[in-house]
Order: C-alpha cells, then sequence, then structure tokens
DNA sequence: TAACACTTGTTTTTT
DNA sequence: ACAAGTGTTA
C-alpha cells in the first residue's frame, strides 16, 4: 500500500510528503507531474482525508478522468468517486447551481458556449447600430472575457478611466455599453458564459461568507494542476477557499504557459510566494522523457525568455541524437519529406505509427499533410479540428434540450424558432427581440404573450407561434417522464429534425444522421455509467452541463489503431511521442505574425516551441518551407530565428540547408520599438488581490501597481539596450500603462511603455 | 424565403 | 483556397 513512495524520486516524495502549508511544485517537462499530484492525492486518502475534503482541479475533464483512473488504481476505486475532482469550471457550476438561492441566477441556468456568446454579442452590435468593422465581434467578445477574467463587471469597466480612455483610441467607446447589454441578456436569459462561471463564484463567495465558510470547511486540501494556465478569477476562488488551512498544493511549469490569449495569466504562479506567504517550493528538475540532446536543446532554447522561474531540467536517459533540421522549397515537399522520413525511420527502427506525431502552430497546414499522407497510405488521426459538440446537428437538437430546461435561454430560441422552417421570419424575431429589451424580459416571456408586450403580428404568424410554444410545452411535459435519450428521439420526431436529416441522402446528410445516432447513444452511456456510479444526477440538466463543458479534448478518436497523429502544438500539451516532427518552422508562421510586434507574445510562441520540442521521447525533427501557400498566395518564408534560439550543438542541419543569419533579424530587436510606440494589447492590471479580497468589483477602478515598481523617476539617467543613454523627462500612467518619456543623446525624445522598454538606472 | 453570386477575412482555443 | 457572411434576385 505504501509502495507508492518507492516509485518517485527524492524531489517527488518529499512534495508528495510535505503537508504543512501551502505547495508549489515548479514541474519540468516531463519530469512526473502527473505522478506527483497523483501520489499526492493517494497519499493524502491514505493519511485520513475524507475523499469529499479534498478538491482537485484540473483543466480538462479528461484529465481529471485520468487521474482519477491513476488513483484509483494505487488506492481503491470507491474512494475516488467521492473526490471533488474536475475542471474549475464544472465543479464550480456545480457549486453554483447547489448554491443559486444566494445568486441571480435559478439552478437550472445555462451554460452559454463560445459561439453563442459570440452571437450575442455581434446581435448586441447590430442593435446598436454599431459598424461590426470597427467592432468586431471576436474583439468584443475577448474584451468583455478579459473584463470578466479580471473580475471586473461592466459597471467597473465603464468606471475604469484606464480602460475607457483605451477604448477611446481603440475607436471603440462604446464597448461598456455592448458589455452592460450583454450581461443584462445574459441574466435574462439564464445563462452564463465560461468566465461568468468563474465571476459568479467570486460574487458567490464575496458576498456570503456563510457559503464560502462551509466550502472552505469541507475542502480540507485543495491541489491546482497545470497551474501556469489559471487566470486571475481562478487564482483568487482558490485563494478564498483556501484562506483558512492553507492548505494548497499546485504544480505546474512556467515555461509551458501558453495560454494567455485565453486570459492564463503566469503571475499566478511567478508570485505564488508572495499570495501565500508559508509556502515551500519543490522543484522537480529531472526529465524522465526525453533524450539528453532535447532537454539540453530546449533548455537553450527557454534561455532566451526572460520572465520565468530558474531551473535546470535535466535528462539521463541515452544521449540521443540531434534534432535535425530540414529544407524544403514548398509545403507541398515538406509534406512530402514527412511522409518518407516517417517511412524510412519504421524500416531502420521498427517504430509503428502510432510512435509519431506531426506537429504544426495552425490548423490551416493539416489539409496539405493529411493529403501527402493519404497519398502515400500513412494512416493518421488529426485531432482539434470541428468538435463533435460544434457541429450544426449537434448544435441544434442540444439547443431543443436545452430550451427545454430553460425557455428563456435566448440564443437556443433564436437557433430554432424556424429550424426547421415554420414560417416565423427574421423579421418576426427581430420584433420580439427588441420588445423583449425594451421590456428587460427574456425572449420567451414575449412570445408566449406578444400582446402583452404590444408586439404587433398578424394572424398567420400568431397561429405559428402558438404552435411552437404548444410543441415546447409538449417537450417539457415529456421531459418529467422520459429518460435523456428518449427524449432526444422524441424531440427529434416532433420537432421536424429527424425528417430533415432522413430526407438528406448527400454523404454529408448521412454522416450528419449518424452523428445524431452517436449523441443518442452518447445520451443513454451518460445516464448508465451515473447510475453504475450510483449517482442519481441523471436529469436532462444534468446530461447539459456535462455537454456544455466538454470538448474536442474528451472525444477520443480510435485511439487503438496504430496511426500517426497530426495536431497543433496547443493541443499536443501534456502528451508525449517517441518521435516528433515540428513542420512550418518559419517567421511569421512560428512565430506567428500576430505575435511579432509584442514581446511578451513572441515569449509565448518560444514556450510553445518548447512545448512542441518537449514532446518528444526520441527524436525530434524540425521542417521549414523556403515558400508556402497562404490564403490563396505562395509567399517566400525565411527559418524561423526560434532556430537561432538552439543551441548549434544540438543541430544536425541537413546540407541543403541554407542558415538564418544568426541574431541578426531578431524579431524582438524590431520588435520592442515597434511595440514601445504601440499601446499594450489590453489594459486589464490584475488587481493585487490583497485588497480585493473584500470587494472584487466595487465599482471603481481595480488598484493599480504604483508606477515606481518599475524603480524610476524623474531625472534619473538610464540606458536602452537599442537607443543608449538618456535621461527621464516624465514619468505617466501606471501598470502596465507606465510610460516615461525620455531624452536619448543619441536617438532624440522617445515615450516608452516601461513594461515593454527594460530601462536600466544608470 | 431560398438560391445565387459577390465580398471578406482568415493564430492558437483547456472551459 | 476556402468558408462565412452579405446582398441580390426570383
Amino acid at each position: 500500500m505504501n509502495d507508492y513512495l518507492n516509485q518517485l524520486n527524492d524531489s517527488q516524495r518529499e512534495a508528495v510528503l510535505y503537508e504543512d502549508g501551502p505547495t508549489l511544485v515548479v514541474a519540468g517537462a516531463g519530469s512526473g507531474k502527473t505522478r506527483v499530484l497523483t501520489y499526492k492525492i493517494a497519499h493524502l486518502l491514505n493519511s485520513g482525508y475524507q475523499p469529499h475534503t479534498i478538491l482537485a482541479l484540473t483543466f480538462t475533464n479528461k484529465a481529471a478522468r485520468e487521474m482519477k483512473q491513476r488513483i484509483a488504481s494505487v488506492t481503491d476505486e470507491y474512494v475516488t468517486r467521492y473526490l471533488w475532482m474536475g475542471t474549475f469550471h464544472s465543479i464550480f457550476s456545480r457549486i453554483l447551481r447547489r448554491e443559486a438561492e444566494h445568486t441571480d441566477y435559478a439552478p437550472d441556468f445555462t451554460i452559454y458556449d463560445a459561439a453563442d456568446s459570440k452571437n450575442l454579442v455581434k446581435a448586441i452590435i447590430k442593435e446598436l447600430q454599431l459598424d461590426d468593422k470597427t467592432y468586431r465581434p471576436g474583439m468584443i467578445q475577448s474584451r468583455i472575457s478579459n473584463a470578466k477574467n479580471s473580475l471586473m463587471t461592466w459597471n467597473a469597466y465603464r468606471n475604469n478611466e484606464n480602460i475607457r480612455k483605451y477604448d477611446g483610441k481603440s475607436n471603440v467607446p462604446e464597448t461598456y455599453e455592448i458589455y452592460k447589454r450583454y450581461q443584462n441578456r445574459c441574466l435574462n436569459a439564464g445563462a452564463m458564459d465560461f468566465d461568468e462561471i468563474l465571476l459568479q463564484t467570486n460574487i458567490l463567495f464575496r458576498d456570503h461568507s456563510d457559503v464560502l465558510a462551509k466550502y472552505q470547511e469541507q475542502f480540507r486540501y485543495v491541489l491546482v494542476d497545470e497551474y501556469q494556465d489559471t487566470n486571475f478569477a481562478q487564482h483568487l476562488i482558490v485563494k478564498r477557499l483556501c484562506e483558512k488551512r492553507q492548505r494548497i498544493f499546485v504544480v505546474g511549469d512556467d515555461a509551458q504557459s501558453i495560454y494567455s490569449f485565453r486570459g492564463a495569466n503566469i503571475d499566478n504562479m511567478l508570485r505564488f510566494q508572495e499570495n501565500y506567504s508559508d509556502c515551500k517550493i519543490f522543484k522537480l528538475e529531472r526529465n524522465y522523457r526525453s533524450t539528453q540532446n532535447i532537454v539540453d536543446a530546449a533548455n537553450s532554447l527557454i534561455k532566451n525568455n526572460t520572465e520565468q522561474i530558474r531551473k535546470t531540467v535535466y535528462s539521463e536517459n541515452d544521449k540521443g541524437s540531434k534534432i535535425k533540421v530540414l529544407q524544403s522549397y514548398s509545403d507541398y515537399e515538406e509534406a512530402y519529406i514527412v511522409s518518407s522520413l516517417i517511412k524510412d525511420m519504421m524500416l531502420s527502427n521498427d517504430y509503428s505509427y502510432e510512435d509519431f506525431a506531426v506537429l504544426y502552430r495552425t490548423n490551416a497546414q493539416s489539409r496539405i499533410l493529411e493529403e501527402i499522407m493519404r497519398k502515400n497510405a500513412i494512416p493518421y488521426n488529426v485531432y482539434g479540428s470541428q468538435s463533435f459538440y460544434q457541429r450544426k446537428e449537434i448544435k441544434d437538437i442540444i439547443a431543443y434540450m436545452r430550451l427545454i430546461v430553460n425557455p428563456n435561454d435566448e440564443e437556443s430560441v433564436k437557433r430554432i424558432i424556424n429550424y426547421p422552417v415554420r414560417g416565423i421570419g427574421d423579421t418576426t424575431v427581430d420584433k420580439f427581440v427588441s420588445a423583449a429589451v425594451t421590456a428587460n424580459v427574456s425572449l420567451w416571456s414575449v412570445i408566449l404573450s406578444p400582446e402583452q408586450y404590444s408586439v404587433p403580428i398578424n394572424k398567420g404568424t400568431e397561429l405559428k407561434i402558438l404552435k411552437f410554444t404548444a410543441m415546447m410545452e409538449d417537450f417539457q411535459e415529456q421531459n418529467k417522464i422520459m429518460s435523456v435519450a428518449e427524449l432526444a428521439m422524441y424531440v427529434m420526431k416532433n420537432s421536424g429534425l429527424a425528417n430533415i436529416l432522413n430526407d438528406d441522402i448527400s454523404v454529408e446528410g448521412t454522416s450528419r444522421l449518424d452523428n445524431v445516432k452517436e449523441l443518442i447513444k452518447a445520451m443513454s452511456d451518460f445516464v448508465n455509467v451515473r447510475q453504475a456510479e450510483g449517482s442519481e444526477n441523471i436529469s436532462l440538466t444534468d446530461f447539459l452541463i456535462e455537454v456544455s463543458l466538454m470538448t474536442d479534448q474528451d472525444n477520443n478518436k480510435d485511439e487503438n489503431t496504430d496511426k500517426i497523429t497530426m495536431m497543433t502544438v496547443h493541443a499536443a500539451k501534456g502528451l508525449e511521442f517517441k518521435n516528433v516532427i515540428i513542420v512550418g518552422m518559419e517567421n511569421g508562421l512560428f512565430p506567428s505574425q500576430m505575435s511579432i510586434e509584442n514581446p511578451r507574445a513572441v515569449e509565448e510562441e518560444r514556450r510553445l516551441f518548447y512545448v512542441a520540442i518537449t514532446r518528444a521521447k526520441e527524436n525530434c525533427i524540425i521542417t521549414y518551407s523556403k515558400n508556402r501557400f497562404r490564403n490563396g498566395q505562395t509567399n517566400r518564408s525565411t527559418p524561423s530565428s526560434f532556430l537561432c534560439d538552439i543551441e548549434e550543438k544540438y543541430l544536425n542541419f541537413a546540407e541543403t540547408v541554407e542558415l538564418p543569419t544568426r541574431k541578426a533579424e531578431y524579431p524582438e530587436r524590431n520588435a520592442s520599438i515597434a511595440a514601445a510606440r504601440r499601446q499594450p494589447s489590453i489594459p486589464f492590471t490584475q488587481p493585487s488581490d490583497n485588497k480585493n479580497l473584500k470587494k472584487i468589483d466595487a465599482d471603481t477602478n481595480p488598484p493599480e501597481k504604483p508606477t515606481s515598481a518599475f524603480g524610476l523617476k524623474a531625472g534619473d539617467k538610464v540606458e536602452h539596450y537599442i537607443f543608449g543613454r538618456g535621461e527621464i523627462l516624465e514619468l505617466e500612467g501606471t501598470g502596465d500603462n507606465a510610460k516615461a518619456t525620455v531624452l536619448f543623446d543619441n536617438s532624440g525624445q522617445k515615450n516608452l511603455l516601461l513594461k515593454f522598454a527594460k530601462l536600466k538606472v544608470i
């Protein structure tokens, strides 16, 4: 039983055994992070912690599931059933449902996915008669998301001077109004987006100390996986829960933080010590996965980043061979090289297909690779294109199911009120929507009684509406007596969806039908599994919660067959393969064009490259092409400057490779200048949470980091690595917006963002 | 309202 | 190249 301790190395074991306070485990790539987390939980169980007192937060359902299985194999299976283990979103939506009476939402709230919330943003932009070229829905959506991740409600957003100023400069001064309406619409629809789940949890814990105390009491140990990818809202939830006992155990690798565009904040990890004063830090530095050459090459790459926790990852495996770098003339030839390489390696080394992964920066690159693999009869699985639950036919039926549980769900109403066609067109829907907005009620309320909200409709339309609402009410009745799968079939048949699918005899049509069948099977599986576990949560609501928080990662392709893997580098995080081929290693692609203006973004791209390399156990091969077809054009491309970041001794350039001009065209050099001139991407400062523990929103400006954090004042003589020496004339702004006007001896007067300028006092 | 031609914008995406 | 969205017809 206690044998598991012998399966750990010294630092792993120390981390597992240390129980006296906050613990940060800095786990290098391949250093046994999951193993430590698993055994930590097993150890807690063995030392007397009841399973339901342990809260373990992961980032994917898949990770949670796998960890549960591993714990079950070390302890008892029934014990793991009562562990609180899952993603932030699934755990806290569960808690929010349970504590619904203390929130503004009903227990059956709907979860809007990214597409739903984008549609809503789009609709609001249209209603406000704003130009959607200026107010790009995706951009507005991510601003709202960022605000929520920083725990900023629309009111705080409106009152924040920095943000308003920034929005003004970006020509989108009405963003706060969109946010306000968006928020209101979600509330009326009884729907939360992903970010709202975390925001509402924070509000719940802020305003209801008794509720917070209850969970503080229950969760005696809190563990977080992939801590480098948590955002501010998540950090604060965890911090609140651990406030009393300080039994927190987090694991992460700052070098693998690659989701900042989703709000992940690496500072959570870098500043763990400040947030948890008596914390103990363990470093796992021995890599068990890769050859020495791969680990050393990856180390030499990541050394080029400025912000990181110092650690020395090493391997005691074989030395291994150097990273091969191959050049091609076209993307077509590149794919061809990859396919023949795989064949060669299989012949000479006795590898199977499943030992290979081809990793790329963007999904768009998969197409040509697929084509060539097919031609050369190499079996493959492509991950991460369109996820099952994003498919139209699935979303349609799910929309009906969502409406049954919560008819106020505006996005679902709009999706299916005229699908299948029942003569309720856009004009009618628009009338209903604007009446709902005016009366500040849900769309459904207006649909139920149009005359009450004085919506002018003719008799014909009225009849069609009545038929629709009657149908939905029938579905709601059926939900009381049918299982989830039965109901889905009933809905398919009676809504007319089944007819549409059955009539479509095209290839795509039959595959859509298959998908729906698969969904219905997933529904009965869901019920069966839950019942086998002794769980009573088998209602439609329970299924929808599960579905809305499920992703592509959770849908395993046919993993039993021998195929190579093709996926983006993001999707490959946490996985490992004997042989990894990284393709498209070119400037503008990897690092992405979008990032090269911003040094922080370039660092993230470099971490992404680090992730890619460290997936490899035995061999890593990198390819780039001199020409690449992109966006309808063939363009010349140059090998990525990241190649220069890896020490040459770890690389093996094929003869054809023309070395990139080493260090000459370093993107950051030029980029820093550009960045200094530009505004930072988003001026959301992460509020320092000590002040915010009591009041996260308060409709005021979140506290700023003082300018002095940069340790500069007017009059200081400074040095800049491009502009040389100069004197600070003036400082303005705070936090990430802090700027300095500097008079340089040789370069004249410049206005620099301190965040990027890295001025040295002399 | 459905079918069509034309314009537009194309990173990554755990939940 | 291609998908998604917009505008124009019947």
